[in-house]
DNA sequence: ATGGGGGCTCCAGTAGCTGGAGGGTCAAGG
DNA sequence: CCTTGACCCTCCAGCTACTGGAGCCCCCAT
């Protein structure tokens, strides 16, 4: 049938909220025609390609991901090693954090063990804080 | 001794590159008084702030997270509870985001395991992302 | 005097949106 | 025919926590 949407009702179907499809367009992601007033007019195929990318960003995969995913899945001679590649990738970046935010709960969990949290001023947690020494410590990685 | 340092001495002092320490100043966190060239001259004091916040972010603290640590540091007066309330708030939202990341893990597994990654173009990652519904999925954590 | 290694401020950019101002468009109800 | 309200549009600013660079000043050693 390939009706027509606006972004109201591409919103809906995709998942997504409007504003967001509106920056994925500024930036090249999924692009609309317009229609005769300018408004935003979605087909089928963008349709499905916000669908393919709003579960691409549940995935954790980054806009740039997204954007060679999206290539891959318009080309119908892709190699599936292009894509594995490209997930094998993410699971790893995955898999660093998931390690690196399990150090952080461990030395938090310690902290907040060891701390009475009743009304005296006494507290390991500002204690450990206000610590000397950085290279002493067994763990300490960086957040971004 | 209380000798005074520069930016410089006071970056390695406190493990924090130069330029996050202006950051610092600049949004109120830690601030040096300038000495007559218009340096800022670190003393033992504001090294220490300097160091108790790199430790903090170190944690996974926020910097307003870190903001209130520091008062509360200041404040010999304080309660343990205050700061172990923060702590334990901040350890929620790590197990939370572990938790998320796992489910994601687990998900990523699925698909990369079931990838020929080889040269035909068949690939079970691009399908799924391309499945229609996304209702019907078990999990779907958004990432921020 | 000159060179190098500091220091300074200000501006812009990162990722991925989100909120708001200020305005145009469209369909229904009075 | 006019108004109301739900849409739609663009543009600008802001969020987190920095990081990089330009263009300049300052201090010390040679």
């Amino acid at each position: 049938m390939d009706r027509e949407w606006n972004i109201g009702e591409a919103s809906k179907a995709a998942s997504l909220p409007v504003k967001t499809i509106r920056y994925y367009e500024e930036i090249g992601l999924v692009i609309a025609p317009r229609s005769e007033n300018g408004y935003r007019c979605y087909g089928d195929t963008e349709i499905h390609k916000l669908r393919f990318v709003q579960r691409a960003r549940s995935l954790g995969f980054s806009i740039e991901n997204c954007r060679t995913l999206l290539s891959l899945y318009d080309d119908k001679n892709r190699a599936s090693k292009d894509v594995k590649k490209i997930a094998e990738e993410h699971l790893r970046e995955v898999d660093a954090k998931i390690r690196e935010l399990q150090s952080l709960q461990e030395n938090l969990t310690h902290l907040v063990e060891h701390c009475a949290g009743d009304t005296r001023p006494d507290c390991p947690i500002i204690d450990d804080l206000s610590a000397p020494a950085i290279e002493a410590r067994k763990t300490n990685p960086r957040i971004h």
